[in-house]
DNA sequence: ATTTTATGAATGATTATTCATTCATAAAAC
DNA sequence: GTTTTATGAATGAATAATCATTCATAAAAT
C-alpha cells in the first residue's frame, strides 16, 4: 500500500465523520463503478450505491446533488484516471516504441482493463448518444489518446527509417484495435484474455516495425 | 421499398387489427431499438416505446410479457440480423478476398453501422456483466463471426501464397478492428465516418495482402 | 358466437429526493 | 484543563414521483 501516487482511498474513509469532502466523492464513485459493474447503468439505485460506501441514503445528494451528476462524476473520474495513465506511459524512458510498449501494457493492465471498469465504459459508450455531456467526456480521452498514438507512430517509423506509404493508418489501426480488444475481454472472457490481447498487440507491433518489436511467444491459444 | 429480403414491417402494421403476431413483436422491436438510442437502456419506459410504436400501453406485456424480455428479445433480434449479414457476405461470390470485401462493406453499411443501432450494441455490451442472457448471446455473435473471419484470413494467406507467419493474429486484429472503429464511429462522428473506417480496414488488408487489395484514395481526413 | 388482439385507467411497487435530527469534531470561554 | 457552544457531515424516515404491470372493457377477426 501506498505505492499508488493518486486515486487513493483506503485510509480515512473508516473513521465515519472526519474523510474530507474529496475523499467522500471517491469514495462514492468507487462504489458507483462497483455497482455499475454489478448491476448495470440501468438498474442501480442510490440504496445500492450508498449500501456498497457503506454509507447512508441520503449521502449522494450530500455530496453530488443528484444521482444524474454523480454518474456524470463518475465518468470524468475514470476518464481523467485513464488520461493519467496515457501520460504516464507517455512519460516512459526511451524512444517511441518504448512509449508504445508501455502504452500496451497500461491498456491491458489488471487496473485499466478489468472486466468491472470495461464494463462501465461501455455503459457510458451506450448512453453517449442519448447524454450529450457523456459524449463529450467520451470523445476528448478517446481523440487525446488517438492524438498521441499518431505520433508515436509517425516518430517511429521515421526513426527506425521505415518509409511505411502510411503511418497513419497504422496508428488509426492499433488506436480501434485496442477497443475492440478491451469488447472481446468483456463479453468473451474464456476466449480473449489480456495477456492473449497483448500479443495479438504485440505481434501486430512486429509485422510493422520487425526492428523495433519481437513476435510473442505464441498468440494461439 | 420490398427490396429487403428479411425483418421487414413497413407495411400490414398500419392496419391496426391485422398485423400479426410476429409483425407486431417486429414492430415493437423495432421502436425499442429506436427508443434505447435515443433515450438510453437506462431511462426508457413502456410508454416512451409504445407511443413510438403508436400503440397503447398494455400491448408490451401483451406481446411479450414484460419489459425485460422485450430487451432481451430486441437483442436476439439484433444478433440474428447481424448473423444474416454476415452470412450473406460471406455467400458473396469469389475468393475469401472478395468475401472479406463484403463482409467488410457489410460491417460499415448503413444498415449496420448505423448510430441507432451502434448506440443499441454498445449499451447490451454495457449491461452484459450483469446479465448473462446478455453475455451469452453477445458472446455467440461474436465468437461466430470471429470464427468466419480466421477461416479466411487462412485461405486468403494460402491461396495468394503469402506464407504469412501468422495469419490468426492478422484475423485477430481485423476483428477487434472493426469493432473499435465502431466505438469510434458512435462517439466521435464528426472525426470517424463509415467511409474513413473503411479506408482504415482496406489499407490494413492491403498491408497484408498487396496483391489481393489496392491502398484506398486516402486514409487521412 | 367465440376467440384474439388492443386499449388505457387504475394499481402497487420501486426509488430519488428531502429534511429534521443526530453527533463527532473543533473552536471559544472559563 | 474542562466545559460550553458552534459547525456541518451524516443519517434515515417520510415524501413524492415515476413507472411496470394488471385487467376490465372494447374492437376486430374468425
Amino acid at each position: 500500500m501506498g505505492r499508488n501516487t493518486e486515486k487513493d482511498t483506503e485510509s480515512l474513509v473508516n473513521s465515519k465523520r472526519s474523510a474530507s469532502k474529496e475523499m467522500r466523492r471517491a469514495q462514492l464513485i468507487k462504489a458507483t463503478i462497483k455497482c455499475v459493474a454489478q448491476k448495470g447503468l440501468s438498474s442501480i439505485t442510490m440504496a445500492d450505491i450508498t449500501k456498497e460506501a457503506g454509507l447512508s441514503l441520503g449521502i449522494v445528494n450530500l455530496h453530488f446533488q443528484s444521482k444524474d451528476k454523480l454518474l456524470v462524476e463518475t465518468l470524468r473520474y475514470m476518464s481523467e484516471e485513464y488520461g493519467e495513465s496515457v501520460h504516464r506511459a507517455l512519460a516512459t524512458e526511451g524512444g517511441p516504441a518504448a512509449k508504445l510498449t508501455a502504452l500496451m501494457e497500461m491498456d491491458f493492465s489488471a487496473k485499466v482493463c478489468q472486466r468491472n471498469k470495461l464494463a462501465v465504459w461501455f455503459a457510458f459508450w451506450g448512453e453517449s448518444k442519448s447524454r450529450p455531456i457523456y459524449q463529450s467526456l467520451c470523445a476528448k480521452i478517446d481523440e487525446d489518446a488517438n492524438a498521441s498514438v499518431h505520433t508515436l507512430f509517425q516518430q517511429l517509423d521515421k526513426d527506425g527509417d521505415y518509409q511505411h506509404i502510411d503511418p497513419d493508418n497504422f496508428a488509426s489501426v492499433w488506436n480501434a484495435l485496442t477497443e475492440g480488444l478491451w469488447l472481446d475481454i468483456l463479453i468473451s472472457p474464456n476466449e480473449m484474455t489480456r495477456e492473449k490481447a497483448k500479443a495479438i498487440c504485440q505481434g501486430y507491433l512486429a509485422s510493422i516495425f520487425p526492428r523495433h518489436f519481437e513476435r510473442p511467444r505464441k498468440t494461439k491459444n
